[in-house]
DNA sequence: AAGTGGTCTAGACCACTTT
DNA sequence: AAGTGGTCTAGACCACTTA
């Protein structure tokens, strides 16, 4: 009889099998890219279950008229994101449910992706000043040079959750305070021409001082989480430095890692 | 008269064409893993500096007796380490140095690839009990079924730093404590045939309690760093449960972020 | 033994940037 | 106009897993 191996990978072929991707060669969009979409929607939707195999690739690149590396290359991006898994000499499969749910790291992630929703951002400061050690030292500029400081309150549901301080270097663009609140830093420093390309984050924590305390209405004392960034352009400048603090007892920072074999 | 955008090509070209890198094509590594091995290499000596470009792909590939994608893949795993950027009609540029510095987050770093070093980790306890609500929630076990606790202390230069808790499904390994303490965790559970895939991770502050603050040598209601993690391996079964505390006088969490296209 | 993914080749054409 | 990376093809052979 069949056992539950047999009937598992049965049902995933027919599964991809009644799926039809639709690929567009006029597209600007790549090939490898279109078919990488619509899977991802096919696991998102479930079509795809946990579990199942995608059937051999050689198979499917004749099937949708690709070349195999065409079909390897969008399966690849999907193995990057964790979503499949690939086995020498077994097949390709859909990862289990609870390992998915790819999260960027709450604090960027806000800053690149938030715009309104339930948090809002108020600015509190935005003038020039000149910049100190440790921030002339993070951006790359001479000490007391003139550097943008940012400091804004965010708040989640009336309350407040985090002071967010940033600094950056005065040229590279000017901020509207009525802009920000609505739209983000990262998204108007994207739209000013700065390709944000890696950051390297500090997280810490320590306890609330008086004023810290007062304006996140906690208690002094009270555990803080730190975080502190610095941000780079793809042509290797500091585009941003921030020190963060955050109410502990509202957030927290979650992400997810990959393992890379 | 040559303008320094003009030396500092003609300084890069010079640069890769010096190098001769040992391909090796008997070897079981693969071909482009080869090379990019020897440019990363090349880039931590600084034989290639930040900003230095790569020449073109196809010169590389024809030098090197090796096809354009073999020399592309090998471009690309760098690329998506961070090393170098990739522009369109300009060419392949090694990033500035302060970008560099890829990090893994410090606890998996430490759990990964620790072997004894600088830290030393005692283990505390180590026993079979009923799982608690959340570790069965998390694991994927029944409520009060059998879980292995270990509990351990990890010290630096001597002073307690971090006050371990991992929870694993018992079938999975037994864990002896002495190799524990020598190898770390995640080695254990490598050499016993599970290959991690990915793990999620919660970072949070909070204020330590009496007991805690006594074992780590800090004051009642100072900041601790909080993590909790659940790792899963390639099937998708959920291997590993940790709740750990950090000093936060002395622990931070240090992480590089790329930004993708 | 059969089937899978892993690697590699030698071309081709296109889109973009710079000169 | 020239040079770069981005995409795509149609094969080939190998290493590994499973039956």
């Amino acid at each position: 009889m069949a056992k539950t191996g047999d009937r598992a990978r049965t049902t995933a072929v027919s599964a991809l099998a009644s799926l039809d991707f639709a690929l567009d060669r006029g597209s600007p969009v790549p090939l490898y890219h279109q078919l990488a979409q619509q899977l991802e929607a096919a696991i998102g939707h479930g079509v795809l279950a946990p579990g199942n195999l995608l059937g051999n690739e050689v198979d499917l690149s004749v099937r949708l008229g690709l070349s195999r590396p065409t079909v390897r290359q969008a399966i690849q991006s999907l193995v990057d994101k964790g979503l499949l898994v690939r086995r020498r000499g077994v097949g390709t499969q859909v990862v289990h449910s609870q390992v998915r749910r790819p999260l960027e790291l709450s604090s960027l992630y806000d800053d690149l992706e938030t715009a309104g929703q339930g948090p809002t951002t108020e600015v509190v400061r935005n003038e020039v000043v000149p910049a100190p050690c440790d921030v002339a030292a993070a951006l790359g500029v001479p000490e007391g040079g003139e550097v943008t400081v940012l400091d804004r309150l965010r708040r989640t549901h009336g309350r407040p959750v985090a002071l967010l301080r940033n600094y950056l270097p005065v040229p590279l663009l000017d901020l509207d305070s009525a802009r920000l609140e609505a739209t983000g830093l990262y998204r108007v420093m994207r739209s000013a021409g700065i390709t944000l390309h890696s950051a390297r984050q500090t997280v810490g924590a320590r306890a609330a001082t008086a004023g810290e305390a007062s304006r996140l209405d906690e208690e002094e004392g009270a555990a803080l989480l730190t975080m502190q960034r610095t941000a780079y352009d793809d042509t290797g400048r500091a585009v941003e430095y921030g020190t963060h603090i955050y109410r502990a007892s509202l957030y927290t920072f979650d992400f997810q890692l990959l393992v890379r074999p």
